[in-house]
DNA sequence: CTGAAAGCGCTAACAC
DNA sequence: GTGTTAGCGCTTTCAG
């Protein structure tokens, strides 16, 4: 970073010596009254009070966490090939979620995006700096250098979703939030049964993502019989999921319903499906997953689909950050598995 | 934030004097070395930065801001009800291309979302505390108290999207970084006519918010004469942009075309249009704006649309930001304006 | 070209 | 309870 030109309003930005003095009280006391001023006589803590408020003193972070060794922020770390952060509103709301819960907790959100293994060594720069308190880890890929860092500097971390190898060891395990993937599969799975569907294909997102995985097992669970052929393997895209469905009405023109494992590729097999003039829900069934609701309320017809509360699960990891950071024994808190919830619209 | 558990690994850290020790050099010739090795013997820069190697050594990042008075680190501001974050990949986008120049600099980006007014004081605090050097501003509403308060403050700032209301006064004028949004509008109505529509209706955006503006300026350039009852009120969203296309088909059945002013607006009104029985392009060509990519290419037809550079404005940004923490003037740089680009698909 | 020394602003023992 | 006193780890004059 280049120097900023000195900015002048700031430089004379008062300092706690500035606020005792005119409160005629020492730099302690008012460092107690600023820090929640226990312990100290309420005429004091007034007067202090009323000298910040004067002052407009503002506590210099830097001078504080020098000598306390707590950063007051939290690493957010996204490390997601280009084509699903540029077309997916989840991370936005998952972020939005962290966001509001980390104000909450009067911590800072610092956003690390990792976009290649070249960008490990900035992130494992950072990391190694001590630079923030926690981290909370998205998307990890199995080939993913992250949870080896994170061991390795043992810097508390909570995961978004269920990380393919949890990076446990020697040390304890890393908790990580996820909806319950498996059982909003089955869920969906079991609708369309309910509808009498009998031919339920499954178009599966990518093997080396968690969700994806647990998906795909959750629809094994309802149908354990189905054979392989019924699965068409996606990739969370639109284009993807276009392709899977062409294949699955190729192969298997008999098929009366499919279970696709996000809402973008739900889309793209839609659109597959109108082109073909396969009548949707009539002829064919469809049920997504996300309930991103910008692609499934504009779906034709609009999407059926699994929604999980992203949002809610940003917050979650948010907490269960805090409370490691705040348990003194260091100990981990244990992972949490949100519930998902079926929502009906017109495609199945 | 609460006491995190001190960390044994990270307690152990090695600092500047380590690693003068062990090179056998002054605190002052390492700290030379770590930042550049500048006026300092080949010899010894070798010793210090093997020192530095063999011990990991990583500079302490709140030690330094206290002396240097530079955080390396950029705030992004973002103000935006809920209803945009969560369905607009926009935002992703220029947050990547922003999260990349930045790493360029070196810099963090601590993410600062603004929800209401209540959030401003939480900002103006954060702000008037110093911690970043510099911030990038999104979307400010006509009513929007940040103006004021980077006002206030004299933080480098730079906007993204022309702001409503410049922050000017006695300090210079803020730059931001927009698209050419009149441009790209007048683009895609001229499109519209150099297909032979004559009866060109337009959905605005909201009217608090400039892009909005300038885009229906666009309009007005091309189409002069253009009665006010063929512009369209909506709010950005898919369901407003449904509401306005129907407000329109009912008021103007004899409409021709219709510019929209943004992509998600534009998949609500082919909804409509679709609902309706009018055919797309045929009846009612379409021409939407912003390329938001997954809901352009899943919209039915397929959305013709205007492309603006999001990524790159965001990169540009902070490169605006970087040459106003340079300048050792404190000049502020011009504001950018990016050529926008008509992208044809089916719709029109 | 290099080292010694003085803080940056704050907190946390430790005395009083 | 409150003040005094040491630093936290680093950069930066200022001598040498």
């Amino acid at each position: 970073m280049p120097d900023p030109t000195p900015d002048p309003q700031r430089d004379v930005r008062p300092t706690l010596e500035a606020v005792a003095a005119l409160a005629g009280v020492s730099r302690a006391t008012a460092s107690r009254v600023v820090n929640g001023g226990a312990g100290v006589r309420q005429p004091l803590v007034d007067q202090v009070r009323q000298a910040v408020e004067e002052l407009g003193y503002v506590p210099n972070h830097a001078a504080r966490t020098l000598v306390t060794r707590r950063n007051g922020a939290v690493a957010v770390i996204i490390d997601e090939p280009e084509f699903r952060v540029f077309s997916d509103p989840f991370f936005s709301r998952q972020i939005r979620g962290i966001s509001r819960e980390l104000n909450a907790h009067d911590a800072q959100l610092v956003l690390l995006l990792v976009e290649g293994s070249g960008d490990f060594e900035r992130v494992t720069r950072y990391l190694a700096g001590g630079h923030v308190d926690g981290v909370l880890a998205f998307s990890l890929h199995t080939d993913d250098g992250l949870p080896a860092i994170i061991r390795r500097f043992r810097v508390p971390t909570v995961y978004g979703g269920r990380p393919e190898h949890p990076a446990g060891g020697e040390a304890p395990q890393v908790p990580y939030v996820d909806c319950d993937n498996r059982g909003g599969a089955r869920e969906a799975v079991r609708h369309l049964v309910s509808l009498g569907r009998r031919r339920i294909a499954h178009i599966a997102g990518p093997r080396d993502q968690t969700s994806a995985l647990d998906r795909m097992d959750g629809y094994h669970d309802v149908l354990p019989d189905a054979g392989g052929g019924l699965v068409a393997d996606g990739d969370f895209t639109a284009e993807g999921g276009a392709r899977a469905m062409a294949d699955l009405l190729d192969t298997h023109p008999d098929l009366d319903a499919v279970f696709v494992s996000n809402d973008l590729m739900a889309s793209g097999a839609l659109r597959v499906l109108r082109e073909r003039g396969v009548r949707v829900p009539e002829d064919v069934a469809v049920v997504g997953f996300d309930d991103m609701t910008s692609v499934a309320e504009a779906a034709v017809p609009p999407l059926t689909t699994v929604r999980q509360d992203v949002e809610g699960m940003g917050r979650l990891m948010v907490r269960l950050l805090m409370e490691r950071l705040n348990s003194g024994t260091g100990a981990w808190p244990e992972s949490v598995i949100t519930p998902t919830e079926l929502v009906r619209r017109a495609s199945a």
